[in-house]
DNA sequence: TGTACATCAGTGAACGCGCGTTCACTGATGTAC
DNA sequence: TGTACATCAGTGAACGCGCGTTCACTGATGTAC
């Protein structure tokens, strides 16, 4: 086998410990130990990868992210309409959230966590790119008058928000009904962006 | 010094540690010696009065909760409007977490963490109690037709989760502007849940 | 094609550290009579 | 008021544990000529 296919093997193998060690027991649950047994990586293999614990989790981290938002552009420029596209933002991210809980609640439970701080500005670049693209989007569409006026800064608390808190809960185990919760969501954000009638 | 004071001086001093010990390193950073060496108490003493480290988290959490949780309330009942009431829970938020940065940190933090698991229960019916009386609240106005319907599970979701998105990423840090985002996500949220014009 | 060397991937025992928790005990406050 | 006992608050050294990380080393793959 080729080095370059091999290491690729490994990454992944690691990669999927890592996300089985956290469905196990979150964030704590991701330990070398824990990574190494599932993967059959030994211990210095996995630093050799990935330098540290942390880079363990920033790499799935990320890959969680973009697995998620990637999801989220292809819905938006597909959607006929701005307003299918506003509730597709919605409905997409729910769906991706039900039917990848895992990550999902990686994505949540990392967010804010200490592990990811020696790579938070990678990430933020990321993330702004992203949402960038989103604004691409939405100020074509306010400069239509499709759309009210969204501040960059406003994108991911007004149109993902409820369906960000929202999917926490659900991922808590809540008894909450996400059936029934995703288009009454999304006709509240499409409500809450929709432009005035003249 | 009555038995009685003196304990609740004791357990005073170890919350107040408890938030000092977070402040500085998050949920990780509550650990016992910290809260040993900032109260003065032993590490008996603090086993003593919370039985161990969930039950000095749990008791942080649940003092911060109830500290935001009773002033939404307030707002919400001294609201002169529906209209006013709806924003008045988003601008209350949001100035209670800028007000209280370090308590609304722990709220989010410990919101999902491991660490209270044993007190998931207690937590929940404490939250339940919250939710009743705001739905309560918003029934009342959605049968005058101040309000569309909302069911209980929206309420967070829909009404405060723009302002709970927006708050976690101004206490990260991130670089969002709290004066502005008060009044627009106030805008946005009574938008979505204002009743048709007849 | 063959040879010499460089680079990469991988090993796992050992280390040091900080943590939560326990426990046998002391002393102060409260209570019963 | 005084005495005897019960309860509560507090101490801090000691324990055991699991963790992240290091490191000297081996072996396989790639590269230059």
């Amino acid at each position: 086998m080729s080095r370059r296919s091999a290491t690729e093997e490994r990454r992944r193998a690691i990669l999927d410990a890592a996300l089985a060690a956290f469905e196990r027991g979150g964030l704590a649950g991701v330990t070398i130990g824990a990574l190494s047994e599932a993967s059959g990586a030994s211990v210095g293999s996995i630093y050799h990868h990935f330098g540290d614990r942390g880079g363990v989790v920033a790499a799935v981290y990320r890959e969680c992210l973009t697995l998620g938002l990637d999801e989220l552009l292809a819905a938006l420029h597909a959607a006929p309409s701005t307003e299918a596209g506003v509730r597709a933002l919605v409905t997409t991210w729910l769906a991706w959230v039900a039917a990848h809980p895992v990550r999902a609640r990686l994505i949540y439970d990392a967010s804010g966590s200490e592990l990811l701080a020696p790579y938070t500005d990678e990430i933020a670049a990321f993330k702004t790119a992203f949402y960038e693209r989103v604004a691409a989007w939405t100020s074509a569409r306010t400069a239509r008058g499709e759309l009210r006026a969204l501040p960059v800064w406003a994108l991911d608390p007004v149109v993902m928000g409820p369906a960000h808190e929202f999917a926490r809960r659900w991922l808590l185990g809540l008894p909450v009904p996400l059936e029934q919760a995703t288009p009454f969501i999304a006709e509240a954000v499409w409500r809450s962006v929709a432009p005035d009638p003249r």
